[in-house]
Parts: structure tokens; sequence; C-alpha cells
DNA sequence: CACTTGACCTGTCCGC
DNA sequence: TGCGGACAGGTCAAGT
């Protein structure tokens, strides 16, 4: 659920709340969520500090002053939140999602010596964080195989079309998933841009005209835009670096909307199951193409 | 090789 | 009220 715009307002934030302070604890639990040993923590974690925070697709990169750099992927319930006076300094505590940490979901807690602590929280324990060489990261399997990022410029739309040719013979939805054709792309984005550009997500990619293709192009980059101007969607478990929630989600116009009104004509939307997941469309305005149109 | 399905987890919600 | 089961979805491994 954690998706671009969710992720990079997770970095926006932490750029703003972390960066130069000096780390003097760090406590973790479980293997999975964080697989580093206690050496490698004492060694080039502890006493250093946070130089730079970067995102590629859904995954953050928190580069340290050691040349390390903690990799962190959210997936669906991951939280990367900081608690500290200056977090507080707009709104109220209690606008936050979250109660006091740390609680059973923390898998590893950040201190800082100015005072303050990173919690990284994961429910389900399918995000991670790991340790690692900065020059490492993108040898890392899952770093090589990204495809581009949507929000650069130089992601183009006669880009879009060759990454979708690597899956010509699937549905649209699914190839919108796949990280190795676009980065960043979950479930609720996926739903919104081909809402917008009105392609039904059983479509299968060949079929489907290049000029609805370019619409989606367009609806892609302005829907992630948009999201993150909201601070990205909380759908449950979503929260900033702050612990708040995004607004975006008061804005979709298909996910998680099945029956209510369509937007554009006023009939249900309608919840189906298209690549394994739980998909949202209107049937009478998101077109299906499952021949090549001539 | 291209593509689809199931496993990984745990909290929540629904029906009985 | 309690309980079993379905469901949520990002990614990888296994299956077709």
């Amino acid at each position: 659920m954690p998706e671009l715009p969710e992720v990079e307002t997770v970095r926006m934030g932490l750029s703003r709340l972390i960066i130069g302070k000096n780390i003097i604890s760090v406590d973790f639990d479980t293997q999975k969520s964080f697989p580093n040993s206690q050496d490698d923590v004492d060694n080039f974690l502890l006493n250093t500090s946070f130089t730079s925070i970067r995102r590629r697709g859904k995954v953050l990169m928190l580069d340290v002053s050691s040349g390390y750099s903690l990799m962190v992927h959210l997936k669906m319930t991951g939280q990367l939140v900081y608690r500290g006076e200056e977090a507080f300094g707009a709104g109220h505590p209690n606008e936050s999602l979250v109660g006091i940490l740390p609680d059973k979901s923390t898998r590893v807690a950040i201190t800082f010596a100015q005072g303050g602590t990173l919690y990284f929280n994961d429910q389900r324990k399918f995000g991670w964080m790991k340790l690692l060489p900065t020059a490492m990261i993108f040898d890392e399997p899952f770093m090589m195989k990204l495809g581009p990022e949507p929000l650069t410029d130089s992601f183009t739309f006669s880009q879009f079309l060759a990454q979708l040719k690597k899956r010509q013979n699937t549905t649209i939805k699914a190839a919108l998933l796949d990280q190795t054709v676009l980065a960043g792309i979950g479930n609720i984005y996926a739903d919104e841009s081909l809402y917008a550009a009105k392609i039904h997500p059983e479509s299968i990619v060949k079929c489907i005209p290049k000029q609805k293709l370019k619409l989606l192009y367009t609806a892609i980059k302005d829907i992630l835009q948009f999201s993150i101007e909201k601070g990205g969607a909380t759908d449950r478990n979503y929260v900033n670096a702050e612990g708040k929630k995004g607004s975006y989600i008061d804005f979709a116009k298909v996910f998680r909307k099945e029956h209510t009104p369509c937007p554009n004509c006023g009939r249900a939307i309608i919840k189906l199951r298209v690549a394994g997941r739980g998909t949202h469309i209107c049937s009478h305005c998101q077109k299906l193409y499952r021949e090549v149109m001539k």
C-alpha cells in the first residue's frame, strides 16, 4: 500500500526530520525485518548520521556517513515514524494514527543524540530494512530490474510504450503492477489511472489503441503527482514520517468505492479480481480491449 | 520463456 | 459474544 506517492512523502518528511542527527542506539528484533548482525550495526550505523534520503520506486535509501545505507521497503504495513519535538510543531500530537511507540509492531528503533527516535513499524513483517554499502545498492537484483521512474522528465511516452512491449500478452493491470515495467505503481494507482484513461484493467496490452495508452501515460503522471501533493493515500496503515495520514483517498474515484456512483456516468462502481488483486472499475466507462484494433 | 498463482504475515471484518 | 474463515496486497518462488 505504500506506493510511490506514499514513499515519496515519507522521504520528504524524513529529510526534514533526521538528516545530520547522530545515531546513538539501534534496537532491532526479528531477523526477517532486519537481517544485519549486531557487528554490522556497531561498525557502520552507530555513531554515524544520515546524510541524504533517496527513493527508487517504492524503496527508500537512507544514506549514512559511514558509506553505508539503510535500504527500506515498507511493503504493505510498514511505517517509518519519527518521534521527537520537531514532529509535533504544526499540528496536534493526536492527529497521529499511531499511538505510543515503540509498540508491538516496532521492528527497529534508531535513537539520536539530539533526542528523538526513528521507528520502523511493520505489523505483517513483509517489509524489511537492511544495511549495505551505498555503492552496492543498485547491484541488488530487485533494484537492477526496476523500470523507469514515472515522474522524471526522462520518462517519455515512447519509453512507456517500449516498456509495455515486455508484457504484450498480459492484462494492463498486471503490466502496471510489474515493477520492471514501471517503478512505484501499486494497486491504488493502477486502478485510479486506468479509470482516468477509461481502460478496463482486463484489457490485453497489445490490444489497447495507442491513443488510449497516451491517456494512461498522462493519467499515471498526473495522479502520482497529485497524490504526493495530498500527502499520499491512507487506506488503513499508511502514515507519513510524523505518523499522520495522507488525504489522497478522499479524492479517489474508484479505489475502495464499490457500490458508490461513478463520478462520470452515475452507475455503480464494481469490484472484481484482476492479476490476483482486488480491482475497482466502472464497467460502463472503462472499455475492454481484447481484440487487436485495426 | 511468458505468464499466473500461492506463500509470506497478522489484524480486521463478516456471518453464524 | 465467540469463532472460523475470507480478505487486505508487494514481491518472490513455484507451478503451468
